[in-house]
DNA sequence: CTTGAAGTAGACAAGTCGGTCTATTTTTAA
DNA sequence: TTAAAAATAGACCGACTTGTCTACTTCAAG
């Protein structure tokens, strides 16, 4: 599979269950089995390390939700899928997504709280990339680009509360509540 | 003012903008100018200082944002308000509650992600005292128990998203359009 | 078979971590 | 005024931090 790749899928492991300052670079070696000068090999810092974790995370998210939201058909259902599939997710049953603890991101730009840091730059354009992602859907449903950015915008929203929600306070069904809410919103009902 | 609430001032500060596994303890007592000896006089670790400053947080944070809703006319009135108050904090025009930085205590969740974790705990607990109190408020404009609690969680994951989406893409503007979207579920139009 | 790249283990550096301890000074109250 | 309480500076502890360096091994391609 590749040293860069091992450490890589480590580091994301255990920055997203922990955090990533409350993770050593000397932990990422050890769990990942890999010595120290291979990961000063393919990596210039510890920070362009959690840069590689979070580009992959990004594109191991969004593969994901743009496949689940694909497999409905065009439309409201595609819309409302996403929903389902942000509830597997907070119930553990994506294993590709690891256990769930929250929005990767979100905690990331908390620990990252400048926002022309890199890492959080780049958590930034990840949700602006699922935006675009719930905007090309939302046209189906909608006659004008402006409604289109709407509702999107609205879904986006209640998807990103959902996710808090069910993190912080450990509401496994907040996915279902923030479903019902959108799809009173997506026409026709 | 005493040594302790310096103590928590300045700990909150510098937890909520570089998040907490980030600072360390010598930091924080070389900018609230106090000894060493003295914070573990008041705290018995780190992590008791962490909880100190979350509870201080949590008031903090509470009790402005009751202020703020309880001044205006009960209802529709007083539910708006809690998006225009967002707004407010956003764009940095409440001193009290720091510059923005995201919602500490869902920062605070990224980094101590055990739901059982004490430190979790009061996060969670914060929530659902901001949940209630909107839901005070929505009994106001509902006509059942029922609705107001589906009211209020719409409301509360408008909200959610909106802190995200204003922390994490910098979009200064998502408390307006949350409250857009809020101000067509309450009735009456 | 050889050569060079890539990986290994582990010592090492300079600094920080949370936390303890001592010795001294300041503050508070009787 | 005096005695107790609280705060001070700063040494110290062992563990850990990111990152560098050396010396040795593995492995693949020509």
């Amino acid at each position: 599979m590749g040293r860069r790749q091992d450490l890589v899928d480590t580091a994301l492991r255990l920055f997203y269950e922990h955090g990533i300052h409350a993770i050593g670079i000397n932990q990422v070696l050890q769990e990942a089995g890999v010595a120290k000068q291979t990961l000063y090999n393919h990596f210039e810092s510890k920070d362009s390390l959690v840069e590689a974790a979070v580009e992959h995370r990004d594109n191991l998210f969004f593969d994901w939700l743009e496949t689940r939201m694909n497999s409905r058909p065009a439309g409201r259902e595609a819309l409302m899928e996403m929903f389902d599939a942000v509830h597997d997710w907070f119930n553990n049953r994506v294993p590709t997504l690891h256990r769930f603890y929250g929005c990767f991101f979100i905690n990331t730009c908390g620990e990252y709280s400048d926002p022309e840091h890199p890492v959080h730059k780049r958590c930034a354009a990840h949700k602006a990339r699922v935006f675009e992602l719930l905007k090309v859907h939302a046209r189906d449903v909608c006659s004008s680009e402006t409604e289109a950015e709407e509702l999107a915008n609205a879904l986006f929203l209640l998807k990103e509360g959902a996710i808090v929600k069910a993190h912080v306070e450990g509401d496994l069904d907040a996915a279902l509540k923030a479903k019902a809410i959108a799809s009173r919103m997506i026409s026709p009902h």
